[in-house]
DNA sequence: CTAGGGTTAG
């Protein structure tokens, strides 16, 4: 058959004519012709030559049930395959694939292999058959089915074909089961084929163990094709390793492998990563004198690219070009106005969409997140939901999480873990960080760490951990903290600028002066963290509440970068708490310079000055604050009652219950500053209730 | 002794 590719299909056409007229008429040319017209696109031609055949035998059938399914009409396909009064194996493995192959086909697949392995029916399985269907549960990540299916392999002898082991990899890592998949390939070693070592270098990507990837790549040199070296280079891109993937990539054009839109698709994210704009744009180049600009994923990557690198109209006008958009690119777009924090224009996009998937909606709900407003991801999740009928996955949950977080909705944070319970995610440490931190953020730490403890050690990430210790520095438990931070490091997970945050900010709130100096010296010297304006103003803050103006006026003369607005509201503050005027009109002068349009500042100034009763002056800058019609929204607590929301701002007396809430507050306030022990146990008074869930 | 079905990279 092949041979017959490189004529003009123009002459096979003209065969047709002379089937047709009675000359060369053999059911073997026949079928081949129609094969020929398939592989055209012609379909309809092919179906009007397959009706011309008096007697088709079961290749004629075949060959016609292919068309349809290469033209991607399954229910054709189907039906034609149920009239056929020839069937064999290879009717049944072609349905079998294309219904694997496709979305939302996954029951007929299954209902067809069941068929298959019926007693009324003769026709049995063989290693193609199952080869599908080791593709079929490592789709479906059902790691349990793909082990029946290995071992009726074994069984039946039909294990260590190269297709099989392939396959059989391949299912492994991507259900997670990265040890069996080692024991597969290593069951094959000295007869190693291509396939499935790239399966195998795939699979040690996939579980960030590039070290073991790069030695099975170079185990084989003289096996490497472009798949192996894509497979690689993508890895190191996936995993945030860019300019060892760039390397790659200059090796690998060095070496004479060449390069296709896999390997620019990887690129082009690399350069993303590290915001290279420079040789972004010359991959761009290359993509469109190669034409490869058809290619959705290239597309994506492009307008990722832009974004990323802040031209977000050169992103636009790129996504304008697209003649079939793809809704990837849509995601990407919107995730670069969302990082903007232009949230309207983020919506009107999602809005135009007429095709989206999951990742469109998770970037809009994640820009929602982003910009604070977790209503709007409410709803967008509800309309996800129900509206749209689409069943939400790990990445739409961690978003919606992360809203239960913002407005500490446990309520809500609960209902979406049962529902993960209930789907039997996969739970990676991304979906279990957001966890821990929407119980964390909603006010219950002990099962913030409860889900922290079941994350087995090795998963332990340096953002779980992250999470967890800042968890327990907001809620008073330095020990804590301190404790899984020593953890952290016994398990050689490096802290970064994140994890020092959470320890300075425990040490602030318990006005920890000492412990926070130590640590402040010591992620310098020991970590390598390099101090940012957080961890400054995290410092001048511990000194501002533990009443020691003098070491924090010596720390901000020592601050090596430009101070700025929140550092200086830091040092305001101390300068309020030690009541020392002059410093507070100098910290004054400095803050309304920086920050001319921000309320909060005109209002704490004010503040500053009404408490050391210098009324003129308070006066002044609440004058100031109407000219530059500066505004401040007021800070607000809320409380969910029987499925009512009640909202509470400073000194409110509008409640219908004012008067039972405040006599209730003035009896809390007696139970205020709990050492850490009496914190905690308060703490596990209030997770007991709920303690099912875990 | 010739046709048709299964594997890896985003």
């Amino acid at each position: 058959m092949r041979p017959l590719r490189l004529i003009d299909p123009l002459v096979y056409l003209d065969h047709a004519k002379a089937i047709k007229s009675g000359f060369a008429s053999s059911i073997f040319t026949c079928n081949q012709l129609i094969h020929l017209y398939c592989n055209h696109g012609l379909v309809k031609d092919a179906h009007k030559l397959f009706d011309e055949i008096p007697h088709p035998n079961v290749f004629s059938w075949n060959v016609i049930i292919m068309a349809y399914i290469k033209a991607r009409d399954l229910t054709k396909a189907r039906a034609l395959f149920d009239s056929a009064p020839h069937k064999d194996l290879v009717s049944y493995n072609s349905m079998l694939s294309a219904y694997v192959g496709a979305d939302e086909y996954e029951t007929d697949a299954l209902d067809l292999f069941t068929t298959m392995q019926s007693a009324r029916d003769t026709i049995g399985v063989d290693e193609f058959t199952l080869t599908t269907m080791l593709n079929l549960t490592a789709k479906l990540r059902m790691g349990c089915y793909g082990e029946q299916i290995h071992s009726y392999m074994m069984k039946t002898a039909n294990d260590s074909c190269k297709f099989a082991v392939s396959s059989l990899i391949d299912m492994y890592s991507k259900c997670g089961s990265f040890h069996e998949a080692c024991n597969v390939f290593s069951g094959c070693i000295g007869t190693v084929d291509l396939v499935s070592k790239n399966a195998m270098v795939a699979a040690c990507c996939r579980e960030r163990k590039m070290d073991i990837a790069l030695s099975v790549f170079w185990k084989y040199p003289e096996l490497n094709d472009i798949v192996s070296w894509n497979t690689l280079i993508a890895g190191y891109a996936q995993n945030g390793f860019m300019e060892k993937s760039l390397a790659l990539f200059s090796e690998m054009i060095e070496n004479g492998i060449g390069c296709n839109e896999h390997t620019l698709a990887s690129v082009l994210s690399a350069c993303s990563g590290l915001k290279w704009l420079k040789l972004g744009k010359c991959v761009h180049a290359w993509v469109l004198k190669n034409g490869y600009n058809s290619n959705q994923f290239i597309n994506s990557a492009i307008v990722d690219l832009y974004c990323k690198c802040g031209k977000n109209r050169c992103a636009e006008s790129v996504y304008e070009g697209i003649r079939i958009k793809s809704p990837f690119a849509a995601a990407s777009l919107i995730s670069g106005y969302s990082s903007q924090g232009n949230m309207a224009e983020a919506q009107r996009l999602f809005d135009s969409l007429t095709e989206r998937n999951s990742v469109v909606w998770t970037a809009l709900c994640s820009g929602y997140v982003k910009s604070q407003q977790s209503k709007a991801v409410f709803k967008l999740f509800r309309e996800f939901t129900t509206t749209e009928g689409l069943v939400p996955d790990a990445m739409i949950i961690i978003s919606v999480l992360g809203a239960c977080a913002i407005q500490a909705t446990l309520r809500l944070g609960k209902q979406i873990h049962a529902y993960i319970l209930r789907m039997i995610f996969n739970m990676d440490e991304k979906l279990l960080s957001a966890l821990v931190d929407m119980y964390s953020k909603c006010g219950h730490i002990i099962y913030a760490g409860k889900t922290f403890q079941l994350v087995p050690d090795s998963d332990r990430d340096a953002i779980l951990y992250n999470v967890m210790i800042a968890g327990y520095a907001h809620h008073g438990f330095e020990g804590e903290a301190i404790q899984l931070f020593q953890e952290m490091l016994k398990k050689s997970v490096k802290p970064d600028a994140v994890t020092f945050v959470a320890l300075l900010s425990a040490c602030r709130h318990r006005g920890l002066v000492e412990l926070g100096e130590q640590f402040f010296i010591s992620m310098q010297e020991h970590y390598n963290v390099v101090p940012e304006i957080y961890h400054y103003a995290c410092m001048v803050d511990m000194y501002g509440k533990a009443n020691k103006l003098e070491k924090a006026v010596e720390f901000m003369r020592k601050i090596p970068i430009q101070i700025d607005a929140t550092i200086w509201g830091a040092f305001l503050n101390a300068c309020q708490v030690s009541s020392n005027t002059e410093l507070v009109k100098q910290a004054e002068e400095e803050l309304l310079k920086l920050q001319a349009d921000n309320g909060s500042r005109y209002v704490q100034l004010a503040n500053a000055y009404a408490t050391e009763g210098k009324w003129d002056d308070m006066v002044r800058i609440r004058k100031k604050m109407r000219g530059k019609e500066a505004k401040k929204l007021a800070g607000c607590s809320w409380i969910y009652v029987d499925n009512d929301t009640h909202v509470f701002t400073s000194g409110d007396a509008s409640h219908s219950k004012v008067d039972a809430i405040y006599s209730t507050l003035v009896c809390l306030n007696g139970k205020l500053y709990l050492s850490s022990t009496e914190l905690k146990q308060l703490y596990d008074i209030q997770g007991d209730v709920v303690e099912g869930i875990f």
